[in-house]
RNA sequence: GCCAAGGUGGCAGAGUUCGGCCUAACGCAGCGGCCUGCAGAGCCGCCCAUCGCCGGUUCAAAUCCGGCCCUUGGCUCCA
């Protein structure tokens, strides 16, 4: 069973072969640190964490590298406003902490390296040199632009035509560039005041004609345009091809393209092999997005849903369908998730009790275990179909209640092994916290006092005292412990 | 206008690569039943889909071809 991707290069479901046998360069296009990561952002890193973690799962060493961009505009039109901060740099690295927080929340495998572009400059004046040298980028006023003509493969990507874009050029007269698709490598002098002015709150003092970094180049000093950064970053930390290009679609034009096109004319080589492009997520008919103000930030949601649910939301359609954000989706990810968090726990303590202890082999939920795990795999290398793949570890958790439901006596080996599959698939692979609850054997105090009030109940309950115990139940539950009556007593979870 | 991705039940969302096991998955919501002192959880069952519209190919189409309508994204900073 090999895995096979939707390549945007060329609109096709191809068969997945790295460069190298067991090893997998991967790029991820990160953000710019501009303001907070909101649900949009987490949903690609979601997706290509868990792409990260089912190529490691079938032996791959990958290879991830996403960066921030840390140079830019927006950043820089929002120098002074609160406590961000007095210069480009203090307001990047506000938000970069914060985006840095927001990855650890939600669980996210660590790349290799997240380089910034504030650190690469000199990759990426070499980078620019080398398309002048080769006649595929032109100096103009101390700008350099990428000569889009120059470039026979330009618009493979997206499909776009130069002279559809041409039609569409707006008032070029006056512009730098010779072709109103050609696009900065390189941009003369500082930020100009008057190209941020529409993004810098009203009330925030001017900023004075020279703001935001600068840095000497062969063309005086100047900031590196946007789209060489990963360009630059990539072939830094990778190689000058790499096997996948992770994005949001929204990316596709112009910002991939020019990637593509500026690698490929430095280097002769194929930038990257495959582009996957992870659909953009959408709040009551629009894109998330922050200029929008439609927008959940990371830390919000991770606050009030919990990383599960929101890691399961993200496991609940496929990566290059746009996905819906809305309360009823959220609280579906969290029916999914519970349902499957006490599945595993029911399998867990089954396992731990009495009734597995005897020779029992329970065939049609043995046959389930399989049939997980096949599924499980077959839609994983079916394009990372994650919400395939998370059907059949909910079916997995039916077979798991059913077989603890109507057995006197448990299967322990299949008990152990859907343990492990849970912890695997779902675990692993799909980064949800199975395995930590209750895990270090360590009973706290809150627990003992949980138990004190159950026994109370159970007396309550004995004397047919129900009203007294209901109210118990009630008041558990209002302290977020929820608790569960069964044949075999009480039990109780927190929240 | 041009490019791209989509339009599947009340909602959400797989399936479209390679037409038949799709009498359309998984789940949420809803309705019955079991279990329970009750509730929840769980189990069993049910309800809701002529798969955007029209035409074509085929023994067979959600899946292929043609036309049209609509939505979203891009063409300016954007995951």
């Amino acid at each position: 069973m090999t895995l096979s991707v939707t390549n945007t290069l060329t609109g096709e479901r191809e068969e997945f072969e790295p460069r190298n046998d067991d090893e997998v360069l991967l790029y991820v296009c990160g953000l710019t640190v501009s303001d907070d990561a909101h649900l949009g952002h987490a949903r690609l890193w979601a997706q290509a964490d868990v792409m990260h973690r089912w190529l490691s799962h079938e032996g791959y060493d990958v290879r991830h590298v996403e960066n921030f961009t840390d140079v830019n505009e927006k950043i820089v039109a929002r120098i002074g406003e609160d406590d961000l901060g007095e210069s480009e740099e203090a307001v990047a690295e506000h938000f970069t902490s914060q985006v840095i927080r927001d990855m650890r929340g939600l669980n996210l495998k660590r790349a290799e390296v997240y380089p910034r572009v504030s650190e690469h400059v000199p990759e990426i004046i070499d980078l620019v040199e080398t398309l002048v040298d080769r006649g595929y980028a032109y100096e103009s006023n101390g700008s350099v632009y990428f000569d889009v003509t120059a470039f026979e493969d330009y618009g493979k990507l997206s499909n776009q035509r130069l002279d559809e874009i041409e039609s569409q050029g707006v008032d070029e007269e006056r512009s730098e560039k010779h072709h109103p698709a050609d696009f900065a490598l390189w941009k003369a002098g500082a930020v100009d005041p008057d190209d941020i002015a529409e993004h810098r709150h009203a009330d925030l003092p001017e900023i004075d004609d020279a703001c935001g970094q600068t840095w000497a180049s062969p063309w005086g000093e100047g900031r590196p345009g946007w789209h060489v950064e990963c360009s630059a970053m990539s072939m830094t930390h990778l190689d000058d091809t790499i096997d996948i290009h992770v994005g949001g679609r929204d990316l596709v034009f112009p910002h991939h393209e020019n990637e593509i096109a500026q690698s490929e004319a430095a280097t002769g080589q194929q930038f990257a092999r495959y582009w996957l492009h992870v659909g953009l997520l959408q709040t009551a008919g629009d894109k998330m997005s922050s200029s929008l103000g439609n927008f959940l930030t990371v830390a919000d949601a991770l606050e009030e849903y919990g990383v599960d649910v929101v890691r399961t939301f993200y496991c609940s359609t496929a990566y290059r369908s746009e996905q819906t954000f809305g309360e009823d989706e959220m609280r579906e990810a969290e029916e999914r998730w519970e349902r499957l968090e006490r599945a595993y726990e029911a399998a867990v303590e089954a396992c731990d009790s009495t009734d597995a202890y005897a020779k029992v082999e329970d065939e049609a939920f043995r046959e389930s275990l399989t049939e997980t795990r096949e599924a499980f795999t077959a839609a994983m290398n079916e394009d990372f179909n994650v919400r395939e793949a998370m059907a059949a570890l909910l079916e997995l958790a039916t077979a798991v209640n059913r077989h603890v439901d109507e057995g006197e006596q448990y299967d322990f080996w299949a008990l152990r092994e859907a343990v492990e599959a849970f912890e695997e698939l779902g675990g692993d692979v799909f980064g949800l916290s199975f395995g930590h609850a209750g895990s270090d054997g360590t009973v706290t105090l809150a627990e003992e006092l949980v138990e004190l009030v159950l026994d109370i109940r159970a007396a309550e309950r004995e004397a047919g005292n129900y009203e007294r115990a209901d109210e118990l139940r009630d008041d558990l539950a209002a302290l977020g412990v929820e608790v569960q009556d069964s044949d075999d007593g009480p039990s109780f979870r927190f929240e």
